[in-house]
DNA sequence: CGTGTAAGGAATTCTGACACG
DNA sequence: CGTGTAAGGAATTCTGACACG
């Protein structure tokens, strides 16, 4: 599920996000896709989860700086455990 | 693990195969990818590893329309079943 | 039979920017 | 801030064919 093998038009569909919504959250580092040597994105089953819940947030009212906060302090956590 | 999500440049990374070999095991009808509407094809990890079983039948011997023959006969009996 | 390759075209993805608010 | 869009280029994939054996 943690396989990065999908191209960003496949994640649009699988998520409903436009590929504008999909490379501004990669931007803001929410998510974090591998990339071919071409240069293109490539996401995970897990990637597609993660953008639905970061797109039910942002309509939730959270900003991007909130979400990446809150996953900046999962990350200091897991280093820590 | 079923969802058909891939690229055939993917798949060619994760099989070691050919693209050239890829399309010819769908021509002989051995693999079932799915198509965008662009025409690409899009495979499953089980695709990945069934092209993977598929060049190791080749390379003891066996010929694509033994390969073909035994799929049917697996259909044929998930029919009856 | 199974695979390599060059050919030309079409679909995909990329980045940086301007726009709105 | 989060998203839309037009722009131009680069990487990807497609098909049909010729080749070898």
């Amino acid at each position: 599920m943690s396989y990065k093998v999908m191209s960003i038009g496949m994640v649009r569909q699988l998520t409903g996000l436009t590929e504008r919504q999909i490379r501004y959250y990669e931007d803001r580092q929410l998510i974090f896709p591998d990339r071919t040597s071409g240069g293109a994105r490539k996401f995970s089953f897990e990637d597609v989860e993660r953008l639905k819940e970061i797109h039910r947030k942002l309509r939730d009212g959270f900003h991007t700086f909130e979400l990446r906060k809150a996953i900046m302090s999962e990350t200091a956590h897991s280093i820590k455990t």
